[in-house]
DNA sequence: TGGAAGATCGGCT
DNA sequence: GCCGATCTTCCAA
């Protein structure tokens, strides 16, 4: 479970990210400015921005000078439920209050700048679950590419949670016509 | 300096 | 349920 701004969630779905091995991890190609808190101290937050817009958030696992990371996909609100959703106007169910990387963030009120926070302590604090459900195992998504995701079963997730973010088809990009 | 790619969400039908 | 829009970051020339 975590706690974060007033705001508690029960994760329901998760990826790992090793690291240099994993074709999807940002540290992939080795460390970068933005990639520099995943090899960095354990226990501490990891923000990036996707797609311009969107912030995920993931848990820095491994020691400092090793890249691993879990991607916070999906959780259910617990504790904070109005708060939360002051924060998501648009959710219209409970459900959708921290479904989705970025929901989850947002849920949260976690910033960019919340990027290498520590997790021991307040606003920010990781608790295990009172009573953990056996997760499901499977393929991640969203990763495309580099032809390696499907050696990596590293999603995990409740089966059946409504909170759950389902798989989506990757977009096709259009760039946009400049004039 | 420029181009391409990316771990997505919200609104509308 | 499906379709479109958005910005930042990284690598190569």
């Amino acid at each position: 479970m975590l706690t974060g701004r007033g705001v508690s969630v029960r994760l329901t779905e998760v990826e790992a990210y090793l690291g240099e091995t994993d074709p999807g991890s940002h540290a992939f190609r080795g460390v970068t400015p933005r990639t520099r808190t995943m090899y960095g101290e354990p226990a501490h937050l990891y923000v990036y921005l996707s797609y311009g817009v969107h912030a995920c958030v993931n848990v820095v696992c491994s020691p400092a000078g090793e890249a691993s990371a879990v991607l916070l996909r999906a959780g259910e609100v617990v504790e904070g439920v109005e708060l939360a959703r002051g924060r998501r106007p648009t959710a219209r169910r409970d459900a959708e209050l921290a479904r989705g990387p970025g929901n989850l963030t947002r849920a949260l009120g976690i910033a960019l700048t919340d990027d290498t926070a520590a997790l021991d302590g307040a606003p920010f604090a990781l608790a295990p679950a009172p009573h953990p459900p056996a997760p499901a195992t499977g393929k991640r998504v969203g990763v495309s590419g580099h032809g390696g995701t499907d050696a990596f079963p590293l999603r995990f997730w409740i089966p059946g949670d409504p909170t759950v973010s389902v798989y989506r088809a990757s977009t096709p990009r259009v760039r946009v016509t400049r004039p």
